[in-house]
DNA sequence: TTAAAGATTGACTAATCAGTCGGTATTGAA
DNA sequence: TTCAATACCGACTGATTAGTCAATCTTTAA
């Protein structure tokens, strides 16, 4: 594993136990084992590094997510796939998913950020189908995304809490049918 | 107004523009035109502050939505005033809602945290009772508090970007049902 | 073989920060 | 009026922090 990566590795691990507020450059240069000036020549600020590894983060779940889902399944289905990839991806990522919700409910974040990114555009899209063929609430397509993501953090924040319950497919249909409710019809 | 309430208005406004991290204890006290030294003696670190500010907002939104429902309203009734309150509390607050977003997404927060306060405490036995009357879907009181509170959270989010529907009731009621639908069986 | 570009180091610094402290002012109850 | 508790001040400090820099090593391609 090249440098740069063990530094957004160490990174994550430190964000996402003692926050941004809470993590010292230097602390986390040391304890990826590589220099401290290393970490300014990827990352010429703190900042920069912490934006870095979001995009990082959104890229790895968009693709694990797009390779699940399979082309002719119906919208419900679909929307299922993806429900259920984001679900257990963020349970498998705990630290992601941490560094994920500290950095898209801080003072870095912001709607254009947002957008930018083509899982959300890919989300988009398929909440304009859903709403085209009337199966979904005629809302902003954007708002129903959000709305469903937020649906998905508290899921799995849920599923943290009670692990026992991870692994229950049947419990798990059962909470994808509250996201379903609320955005169809 | 006192000094221990001025420092927490300035701080709230701080926290919210540029985070606990980008905050400074001594702008605070001096943006609030008091010395450094008092800060210290309401507060002993800034995590007291911090701590203390999120419960003392908790407490005020809490008052005002209990102050929103009346006796014998029915259930549904009970919980469209609980989420209009919020709604409305949250955009009128914009900073104490940007505070409390930052907070509850800290390692500051846990489930613990969250459970001792009142408002959770009343809105877990709201739960209980939907769920008794089988008007709810059968699933973990807190949850479903959980899954309302972020709905409202979106929901604030996305008039906030969209101040020309914050009047508009009609459509505030077309957002209400979303969280109706996701929770009632 | 050479030379340029990139990777890597760690000691260093200027700035900043949370929290202290010694002292003064104000209040309120006895 | 007294006295103790509390409110308040702001200069101060020791520790920490993000970021720099001059130097060395490694890689690559001509």
């Amino acid at each position: 594993m090249d440098k740069r990566t063990k530094l957004m590795h160490t990174a994550k691990r430190l964000f996402s136990e003692n926050g941004f507020y809470g993590t010292a450059t230097a602390r986390i240069a040391k304890e990826a084992g590589v220099s401290n000036g290393i970490l300014f020549h990827y990352f010429p600020t703190k900042d920069d590094l912490i934006k870095a590894m979001y995009f990082d983060i959104k890229d790895r779940i968009f693709h694990y997510s797009l390779g699940q889902v399979y082309k002719g399944a119906t919208l419900k289905e679909s929307i299922y796939t993806l429900w259920l990839a984001a679900v257990e991806w963020n349970l498998e990522n705990p630290e992601d998913f941490d560094f994920m919700l500290q950095f898209e409910n801080s003072p870095y974040y912001s709607v254009e950020i947002e957008k930018s990114h083509k899982y959300v555009q890919m989300s988009v899209e398929l909440a304009e189908k859903g709403i085209e063929q009337n199966v979904f609430k005629h809302l902003t397509p954007l708002l129903l995304f959000q709305l469903m993501s937020s649906l998905v953090d508290t899921t799995v924040k849920f599923l943290r809490i009670n692990p026992e319950l991870q692994s229950d497919i049947e419990y798990k249909n059962r909470l994808f049918e509250i996201a379903w409710d609320a955005i169809r019809k």
